[in-house]
DNA sequence: ATGAAAGCGCTAACAA
DNA sequence: TTGTTAGCGCTTTCAT
């Protein structure tokens, strides 16, 4: 079947292949009769003009990376359809990568994307990214980057995350009201911005209500193998919290699954807040206080914030930190007991 | 800063352009220490080559796409991880489109993507597509197309399913087993291939218990935001089911909702069995027996038959269905009660 | 209002 | 073993 590139239909209709390009694109210089019967075949011909050629040319792919750890996270699904319902409109596509927390996977992904393959880059790192020269070396290509959620403080690109530091003070504040004497806090990234904010923010909220910080209620879970084990271990012993603040949402099914198993009930024995975006929290057993994150808004700010750069060039003087807030829902699993 | 290509590479070896394209290639038509020269100043000048030019040469662009309905499902984004995981070895990057339900979005979707932009397509359709030219048309381009999980049954098109109806038939007999007398089950596709497979497993198995098929018991919930409603109402009635099967995990909440809602026990008043690949159905109250679909598998084999059909034309003899079982995990939503 | 010519960066056929 | 030439399909000057 013979292809039609725009070659064919200035042949059809004896024009140049110039006429019929700027035909396309509705530009002044063509004449309305020249642009209907250009129009007209190209719908006849159910032409689609050749994206690589075009992109040769403008050097403009009109796509997009989105580079994350995983996909198979409600979080992060909702950032990719809040990215979706802005690229969408704009016309980009949208590749995907999945580094599965691992850093040098990451490093290679961004080593092949910044061949011209995309316009720009919205990335959440791996929980094991050390070093930031790899992004950086991005930038250098003239490749805008937008951070989510993950960021790299130090690096000077535009940043979209929730208010970690407050909903995390907020929750603890909140456990505190619930009763609470001994809170701990779980992570399963011990150095993820997000990580340190959200810690920072519990711990902050103990020390504003003179609360001494008892270091042993960290408890941190670095090792995808030993989470269950830990968290059980750590609400065996004595020095167990009554009150615990998960920072991700894959830490709800251990710490569920070891309060079964070692007999402590929700919330009797212990209340539970994580911050999860998944819908099943309202019909866990018991229902799961959450902090619910605003991953739809953040994967759209983060997808405008990209689009914009991709713009008129050297406007980049956009604010370096968009900080959407999070929303605390309050269910069973924090409710009052009578102890 | 000056951008790196092959004629850079050239003039600075004295080399041809030609000769830098082949060396690259590791081309048995170079010499060793050519090669090498070759591929010492590309790594030094970090050469990257550029994706368009070289896919508009070779007709190639190593990159397929995923259509699908939606991301933030946890059966959907499985899929993806299975794709990914073999589509990155092969070194091919994936667009992903999302059509949320939308077929007008979808035959969108299509007519832009056969462009060239890709080199195949994995496709799991919308609830509401109703013709397959949009299809074929992409196969008329030489695009090789594979479905997945809702496929259209007329096409000739490879296809990776689950077995819906031997687990929809497996699943109505656990729950004969359970004691139920009146078992309902409830969609909302009407019209997908999956949801008739698994209805007419159900059908089949009271059947062959020789049990009278109420069409009243199979529930249809076209309408999203009727669905909880629906339910409710049929849960309500005098006529209603002691078992019931979810055709799809989005069903799960507004059931149990619903049970909760309307003081029906799950398993005493109702036992319930979802087909579902969230995690969270082990700390549902009370946990939920699942159809578990091989998310992941179907993901790798579809991406397995997409790529093979990428490679030396016209071996397309393989077989026209893949059919990868699903697994029931039973548990407390089912459980055996006194009554 | 239309067209000729050049070239994006690469690869493939063909020479040398 | 290396190089010359041509061209993928498109857009962009710059003419006409």
């Amino acid at each position: 079947m013979e292809n039609i590139t725009i070659k064919v239909l200035a042949s059809r209709l004896n024009l140049s292949a110039t006429t019929i390009s700027k035909a396309l694109k509705d530009s002044y210089e063509i004449s309305e009769p020249t642009k209907q019967r250009v129009r007209a075949l190209a719908a006849e011909l159910n032409y689609t003009p050749n994206t690589y050629a075009r992109s040769l040319r403008t050097r403009k792919s009109e796509t997009i990376a989105v580079v994350l750890p995983e996909i198979a996270d409600h979080f992060f699904a909702l950032v990719i359809n809040g990215i979706e319902s802005v690229v969408r409109e704009m016309g980009y596509h949208v590749l995907i990568y999945l580094t599965h927390e691992d850093y040098e996977r990451e490093k290679e992904i961004l080593q092949y994307i910044k061949n011209g393959r995309i316009d720009g880059l919205l990335i959440s790192i791996t929980k094991n990214t050390i070093t930031s020269d790899h992004i950086a070396q991005l930038e250098q290509e003239n490749i805008p980057v937008i951070f989510f959620d993950r960021i790299i403080e130090q690096l000077q690109v535009p940043k979209v995350v929730t208010n970690d530091f407050e909903s995390s003070y907020q929750a603890t504040e909140h456990l505190l009201n619930c009763g609470c004497k001994k809170i701990g806090v779980c992570t399963i990234f011990a150095d993820l911005e997000l990580s340190k904010q959200r810690i920072m923010g519990y711990k902050q909220a103990l020390k504003d209500n003179h609360i001494t910080i008892d270091v042993d209620q960290v408890l941190c879970c670095t090792e995808d193998d030993k989470t269950y084990d830990q968290i059980y271990h750590k609400l065996q012993s004595v020095n167990r919290p009554d009150g615990l603040i998960a920072i991700v949402d894959k830490l709800t099914l251990p710490i569920y699954q070891a309060c079964e198993n070692s007999g402590l009930r929700i919330p009797e024995d212990l209340k539970v807040i994580s911050f999860s975006n998944n819908p099943s929290a309202s019909i866990l057993n018991p229902s799961l206080t959450t902090i619910s994150q605003p991953a739809f808004l953040i994967g759209q700010a983060a997808a405008r914030l990209l689009i914009n750069s991709l713009g008129p060039k050297y406007e980049q003087v956009q604010q370096d930190i968009t900080i959407i807030p999070s929303e605390l829902i309050i269910r069973t699993s924090t409710s009052l007991t009578n102890r």
